[in-house]
DNA sequence: TGAACCATGTAAACAGTTACATGATTAA
DNA sequence: TTAATCATGTAACTGTTTACATGGTTCA
């Protein structure tokens, strides 16, 4: 076990369902992107890791070379030891909020139009959460219950950050 | 610049006040810590290539090899640019909240555990924020205006994550 | 027949973590 | 005198991103 995370986010999706490579990547793109993002090229190199390691095995071969993988016992098994026995680590970095810091190194309306944009970003981020709740095609497989209350989670987080970020640019605007 | 984002945090602690590696490091707990969290060798890493490239100076040595850095105008500029030039990128990975998706694998009662203790977790953050607010000496300047308004999104943050572990879990156990 | 999509893979560069290594100064 | 703190630096490794590279299949 090499990756760390992304190797177990992986195991997760499998163990929902077999998938190639490519529909992994989709899959990120609609359900996983905002709390583990990925890219095609790590996505690829994880599987043949884990390929490697016996948690996951070629199950089917398709056309233009498709590889479709499925979980094993032993991938399975690990999955649930991460999951059970070891601690997320629960520091995250966040760009937009560590920049906050240094706003006093503009001026008071290019740091009030910063803020403003925060809370632009997060009204923006609640409609694309609406938009996804409505176009998913949700099944009742535990992916799917367990990935509406990370949608529910996403929705509060960008009510909160719109809020906040109102209430900040009103502190510093009328200071 | 190598770095696109350390260099940029460590440019705007200095653009506050002057310091060593050392102090920075210590800074960075206090504040930083949950937003852009580094390491000790990374900070020293940087701080040479920030040096190297003109963007910031060595404006003293003290005793045991201290080297006090501050900001040029070429870093204040830089870091300027930074702020109102470049977007911050938003997605940020969380590994507590990429766990939830795969909750579906273990017994609805081990589910329902890791939901209470993101609640339990986010409570503790909650008091921490207390602490921290309480025990840092706030002065006038803009990194201190700025951080209390970051202080008070982790506030916010905590709160409503407790919130929404609490509702999840009992989404989760009443099922 | 050409555009969109399906599908995989590697290499190089960059960012971040862990571990190692050293030694001076201060205060109890 | 010894423990805590101050203070810096490098090496190896792991994880992530960007860029390059290739080609098959489907549908209008």
């Amino acid at each position: 076990m090499v990756g760390m995370s992304l190797s177990h986010v992986l195991l997760g999706l499998l163990a929902d369902r077999s998938a190639s490579g490519y529909d992994l990547l989709k899959r990120f793109d609609i359900s996983l992107a905002n709390v583990w993002p990925a890219r095609q090229s790590q996505i690829y190199t994880e599987l043949g890791q884990l390929s490697e390691g016996g948690l996951i095995k070629v199950a089917a071969e398709g056309p233009r070379g498709r590889k479709e993988y499925a979980i094993t016992d032993a991938g399975l098994a690990e999955l649930r030891r991460w999951l059970t026995e070891t601690n997320p680590k629960k520091i995250g970095r966040n760009e937009p909020l560590a920049r906050v810091f240094f706003l006093g190194v503009l001026t008071r309306d290019q740091a009030v139009a910063y803020l403003v944009e925060m809370a632009a970003q997060a009204a923006r981020g609640s409609d694309k959460h609406k938009a996804t709740d409505e176009s998913v095609a949700w099944d009742d497989s535990g992916l799917a219950i367990y990935g509406r209350l990370a949608l529910e989670w996403g929705h509060r987080y960008a009510a909160m950050e719109r809020e906040w970020a109102q209430w900040a640019a009103d502190q510093i605007a009328t200071q």
